[in-house]
DNA sequence: GGGGGGTCTCAAGATCCTGTAAAGATCGCC
DNA sequence: GGCGATCTTTACAGGATCTTGAGACCCCCC
């Protein structure tokens, strides 16, 4: 999950760039790079990253700048990286929109650990309010919460049963070969086994449609597999 | 909108606890203040501050067990203030929990923007329902105070039972897999021992459940893991 | 009308998972 | 050092789930 999280760096001497990039990259973070104030803007906008790191002291655009901008349309947490440390810059950092502010040098483990804190602070604005749910007629499928209702019914679904459903509205719409659900459920060794499948299938839709020699949702696709209706 | 903030003083030393006052105080904030690491947590729980303004170096209950013990309920900015300055007590501190750390001796200026920093956060979070209580049917459990009580009936939990049933609550609806229970509450080196997690979950549905072979509450879904009810 | 591929359903047995008790190990406290 | 509380570990019965095989169905083509 934190490991598709996205980091901007932005930041001009090359050195500390390559520092910055192998400590966020070697923790199980990708990293985007820009060299000056006006490419981090810019990237901060296209690849809509989680937390960005920030230099102050940049040519051109400076670092004060660069916040003020980027906080004109949003409230990504930058972290302000500076080899000032008066404290009249760091305040002015804070209150134009930073979220922190090291002073170099510092440790690589406390600004990882400032990493985290900003991770957390993003990751909880998203995920305010209720999960994400997929909704479609009476089925209502929650893969955050792994529940599954029926006209607001909560139904008990099996582990096997349960992934099959979850595969399907992942890909709602497209067509799921056997072979698909083979390997994803059951692993390598089951090529072969289409009968799984079905006698699965078949326990899923008994418990899901309301008639299930006229499913509404789970279309079987004869000589290939299945698929999840996305209209009702 | 901010005048009527209110910040919270965790600081057992007079001096300190005197500055901080008047410093928060001269600048339209409301403050209330505890002496100890008990009093912290429970002014907090009570008083529903905005932000909170920890001193690592308290007596008894330390700061650390401060920020975990009110993580447990409450996502309240907190603010550590610590004469330690060693990179490995900032990540630890941030890492339980903390939003910020401060080292002695620091600016007022630098802390106050800090502190609108987290206020910003605060804000921000304001349309939170903050009543840290969980109640269900006869189960009402009161993360903020750890206490549980069945029918009225405080009900007694051993530290295990209490951490199952907390991560319970605080994901009710959801179903939490027997890895998530090990790596919260055993550790990472704990893999592989579900059977941990339901011998203690057998102890805690005896206490709670009213015929724990027809729970109530605590619903276990076979293959997973465990789910608190959200409805009666 | 018959045959065949593909599919659905059912149910029995095998397999895996879970709840529970109970005994031993550990810990904190006096 | 003893005591009570808690945690770990083991064992087993009962329950839930999965596999497996067989029969029925459907649709299309011959």
């Amino acid at each position: 999950m934190s490991d598709e999280a996205v980091i901007l760096v932005i930041e001009d001497e090359v050195p500390m760039r390559r520092f910055l990039r192998a400590l966020v990259a070697g923790h199980g973070l990708r990293v985007v790079e820009a060299a000056s104030g006006e490419e981090g803007i810019a990237l901060a906008a296209s690849h809509a990253p989680d937390v960005i790191l920030l230099d102050l002291g940049l040519p051109g655009v400076d670092g004060l700048e660069v916040t003020r901008r980027i906080r004109e349309w949003s409230e990504t947490p930058i972290i302000v990286i500076s080899a000032r440390g008066l404290e009249e810059d760091k305040v002015r950092a804070l209150d134009l929109g930073a979220d922190d502010y090291l002073t170099k040098p510092f440790g690589a483990s406390e600004l990882l650990a400032r990493l985290r804190v900003a991770l957390r602070h993003a990751g909880r604005r998203a995920a305010e309010g209720a999960d994400p749910r997929f909704v479609l007629g009476d089925l209502e499928v929650d893969l955050a919460a792994r529940v599954v209702r029926v006209r607001g019914e909560e139904v008990h679904l099996t582990p096997i049963e349960y992934r099959l459903l979850a595969l399907l509205v992942r890909h709602a719409g497209r067509v799921l070969t056997h072979r698909h659900f083979l390997r994803e459920i059951w692993g390598p060794g089951a090529s072969g086994q289409d009968h799984y499948v079905r006698v699965h299938m078949s326990q899923l839709r008994r418990k899901i449609e309301e008639d299930p020699a006229q499913p509404r949702y789970v279309i079987t696709e004869t000589g290939v597999g299945y698929r999840l209706r996305t209209d009702a």
